[in-house]
DNA sequence: CAATAATCGATTGTTGACAATCTGCGCTCC
DNA sequence: GGAGCGCAGATTGTCAACAATCGATTATTG
């Protein structure tokens, strides 16, 4: 999306926003609702009911809940309802299977490129992960994780990639709050992270490729655990 | 103008799905006017111009143009208009590159289960795309390409990736109907895809892995020479 | 004549009301 | 007492009017 195109408000951080609209603000509101677990998987989302707390009409708050089907966090039935969806076991292990592919996808991008700012940009984000989970602040080590693997697709500068990922993103991050608030410990665990991040940095993509697979094999066994019990939502 | 609504209550039944809405009704006639050059990229998108021409009010069709910014065909900037996008050349090799990456992991899904079901889903649908080809029904080979490769990640039953797909593949599909309308002839070639499906239905993997890098690479390359008079349109 | 401010048309963003459809519940009828 | 029918409530789909914003054109001023 082409939103750096005029830049000319620099420095007025006033009260009024004019490029921003309901339907983007709404957006994120409800993204951040839902993935805060505010309102929980499978739970009905009705439009008229939400317009009235966003304090805004039907019109921009559809628009923003299509927003969401598409990132794929709601799932809408016509005439009859929209519900936060509630992914199955099938539906976490796409994801991860998913990921190993993009990723690697990703470093075959950058493998040539990474140049400094590139590697202390992954550092620093591997180090703010590390003291969210030697904090024990489960809610934020989920948004550096992200951070972390996201920063790698940035650095591609490979908009289609970005954009995919942006689709996945927000799935596994509704996942990983899911886990987090049935657990209470989520479980990205440390030692995973440092081997990962060693490997981006070598000079031996075999071995990257190899840890990433395991990487997501790791996430994909807790997944199952963690499922199996609930026995198929079936979302979608 | 606004008889739209009203006249779906009368007459014909069985005719009538009722599952059906406005939106995706739009969505798809929109779709096919663009992918079809009726617009074309970079061309305006007016919604009181387009309701009106559909017969339906603001609301759905501006719905139905969101769901086509979502796929990639539309780009918006609030409050001033809305352009059918018009590919870079960086643009195209992202898709290009993209498709390299999910078609070898399409593969690696079903490579163990490539069952008589799928090899002869594969050969009826080469022989279709070829016969197109023969007749230089262009248009047509357009679709008979992407339902082949559809077909594969349809294969898979991953719904993630086949997602994934639909997501690029109405930017792919763009951008072959500027390529047929500027050069008249596309350019799937005949022998292109012969050996593709030859190794897709062989016990090769690296082959297949080797051919789908290089089929790639020539669609990449013809991008190229058409897209490098027009210098960077920069969509996106 | 150049630079800046005011204005106007075009387009999208937003709203509240109305219509169509689905789901569940009670009712009749056998 | 069970099966089918019809009604009512709830929810989404659709519409036409109104408001906000942008881009360009024109008027103004030094």
């Amino acid at each position: 999306m082409a939103d750096g195109a005029k830049n000319r408000a620099a420095g007025s951080v006033l009260a009024r926003v004019p490029k921003s609209t309901f339907r983007v603000h709404i957006a994120d509101g409800l993204r951040a609702a839902i993935l805060n677990g505010d309102i929980q998987p499978g739970a009905q989302v009705i439009e008229t009911a939400l317009a009235e707390q966003f304090g805004v009409s039907r019109g921009p708050l559809r628009e923003a809940m299509r927003q969401l089907i598409d990132e794929g966090l709601l799932v809408a039935v016509p005439y009859t309802g929209t519900h936060v969806v509630d992914l199955s076991v099938d539906d976490v292990r796409e994801i991860y299977s998913m990921r190993v592919t993009l990723e690697v996808f990703a470093f075959e991008h950058i493998w040539e490129r990474r140049d400094e700012a590139f590697r202390r940009g992954l550092v620093a984000r591997h180090d703010a992960l590390t003291a969210c989970i030697d904090a024990q602040d489960d809610a934020a080590s989920i948004v550096a994780e992200l951070q972390l693997h996201g920063f790698v697709y940035e650095a591609t500068g490979h908009k289609l990639l970005i954009r995919t990922w942006d689709s996945i993103r927000g799935r596994l991050q509704l996942y990983w709050a899911a886990h987090h608030r049935a657990h209470g410990i989520r479980g990205p665990r440390r030692d995973g992270h440092d081997r990962y991040v060693e490997m981006a940095l070598s000079d031996d993509f075999d071995a990257l490729k190899a840890e990433i697979t395991d990487h997501m094999a790791r996430g994909g066994r807790q997944t199952e655990e963690f499922l199996r019990g609930r026995e198929g939502p079936g979302a979608g």
